[in-house]
DNA sequence: AAGCGGGCTTGCATGCCTGCAATGAATGCC
DNA sequence: GGCATTCATTGCAGGCATGCAAGCCCGCTT
């Protein structure tokens, strides 16, 4: 004579699952979403299904899940389920005191190349009971989404449910290479060939400009990555337009002209509002914070000699 | 390179135990209250705790388990999922259109006792796909809660969320067993003993009428259950206020006066409005809704030959 | 003070769930 | 038209979580 309520959703990870194959549409890809096998998903859904009663997707020969009425309710409370649980994560994490467990941290390729790594190995040093884990991808993660702890971004951080500092202004000049002699002073590439963007890459100053101040026939080189324009010019393929802080560590390239005034940016390091307070968090702005902030001149192209004349 | 965002609360299920144990305070009723073994509870809150890097509980000892603001926290989110999996699951049981599987049926003591028996049995001849459960329970279970699927109950429904019929109008009347001659006509118990209700039965009309009606002294037996009154009332030990269609099928007692006109209550079938076209639920409503219609003169009290005078 | 009881903690064997791998089916592409 | 790819489905073996049972600690009672 129990009063307990008859629950046919007694196991709340099943919303997961049905959330997941709701978002990705087909179980192989749910299932990679999971990180669990097909086989599993397929049998737990059938098995949910028939505890409910109900046909929670329609399966389209080709292996298309399309949502019923049903599974749609489901998929949606899912959802708000998930919010729930990341806001949790997030906030209890923000407890946490120790100096040990992962710390997934995001940041541009270029900047991971060429200045952050040996902020990592300093922070690893001190703090060897983190695992840091640095995920260099040109998308912006989400930290709401948990993504990913930190990150460091080249822009200044609009949702205010996020907090970070400001780590330093970020100059652009052209380079090329020291072997590669310039042949016309007048123009801001030097007269050299220009290495530039992919066509599609838009909304990113640096491409914008450099569309902008080169005709696209002067273009003998396209990348959407900074690093494979960075090796370009190592290479002598022509002049390109890079941040200082690449541009200036290698004794191979020298700057054309000085630093563009109208494409300053600010490098910040970030993180989700609910985590500062979290001690690993913590320490990494702490520690790599203050490293990069040394190399302030750096990031702000003040090292070079040519705009010290 | 994954970009899947790192959650510590992985497994929602987690979510569920945190809620228990905070709800119930130690880890054996917690356990009991999620039909699982204490060493599990045990063993899985460790691993969530250690998961997290924070302590959910502060353990008296004793057995005392109070939740750390972390684990308040925890507990309060796991709730507001509790309600979205119950609306949830009330939701998607809707739709189920298939004539099999459980239906929890909650009654009172009497109407178990006298009526609804020989209903249920008529529909599990009818459905026999369908596993009946009667909870039998005078604590009014909570259809939102999904404690039951339906609920028989003698008063009129008041949340709106809840959707039911009338039955019928409940008659209430004093009776003694034949064999106890009346020996005061004028007294509404016909001068006998009096049975009634425990001294810390309020809120309920059958009770405070006879509280009112009889002084403390005359009331020879008091019961919370009114079968249990019944049977005294069976046994020759005295008068007691019962309904009619308990007090008119037991051709040992009679009526002493008519029905009270200032106690009918209302007997109504009721279900949450999200289970109304579940298909075994709407099959209960009819056939067993029917059955006890067809028997509304028993509730009225209209059977007995007294009122015909 | 000693016995008792409730609740937490831990070792051990079982069983279910899971991952793996092979099969089958359907679509798109060359 | 055949091949390659993607996906669903099912048999099988291993591992991990679970339940069971015993042990332990603490507080309460007599």
């Amino acid at each position: 004579m129990n009063a307990y309520p008859l629950q046919m959703l007694d196991d709340w990870n099943d919303l997961k699952l049905v959330l997941a194959v709701a978002r990705e549409g087909a179980l192989t890809r749910a299932a990679t979403s999971l990180q669990i096998d097909h086989s599993t998903v397929y049998r737990r859904l059938k098995a949910v299904e028939q505890r409910l009663g109900t046909r929670l997707f329609e399966r389209s020969p080709g292996g298309d899940y399309c949502p019923t009425p049903a599974g749609a309710q489901v998929a949606a409370a899912a959802e708000r389920i998930e919010a729930e649980t990341q806001t949790l994560d997030r906030a209890v994490s923000g407890r946490d005191q120790r100096l040990s467990g992962r710390l997934k941290v995001t940041s541009s390729e270029t900047l991971a190349y060429r200045m952050l790594t040996p902020e990592i190995a300093r922070f690893r040093a001190a703090n060897p009971g983190i695992q840091v884990e640095l995920a260099v991808d040109n998308r912006v993660l989400s930290l709401s989404r948990r993504e990913a702890d930190i990150a460091l971004r080249p822009i200044r951080p609009r949702e205010n449910e996020l907090w970070g500092r400001k780590i330093a202004d970020v100059a652009w000049a052209i380079y090329a290479a020291k072997s590669l002699a310039p042949t016309d002073p007048a123009d801001p590439f030097g007269g050299h060939p220009v290495i530039g963007w992919g066509e599609e890459v838009n909304n990113i100053g640096a491409a914008d400009w450099v569309n902008r101040s080169a005709s696209s026939e002067r273009i003998v080189f396209r990348s959407s990555s900074l690093v494979n324009q960075f090796v370009a010019v190592r290479a002598g393929m022509g002049a390109a337009l890079l941040p200082c802080y690449l541009g200036d560590g290698e004794p191979d390239l020298q700057r054309i002209g000085y630093p563009l005034s109208d494409l300053r940016g600010e490098m910040w390091i970030v993180t989700h509002s609910d985590l500062r307070t979290t001690a690993r968090v913590r320490a990494f702005f702490d520690l790599v914070g203050e490293g990069l902030l040394a190399k302030r001149a750096m990031f702000e192209g003040l090292t070079d000699t040519i705009t010290d004349k």
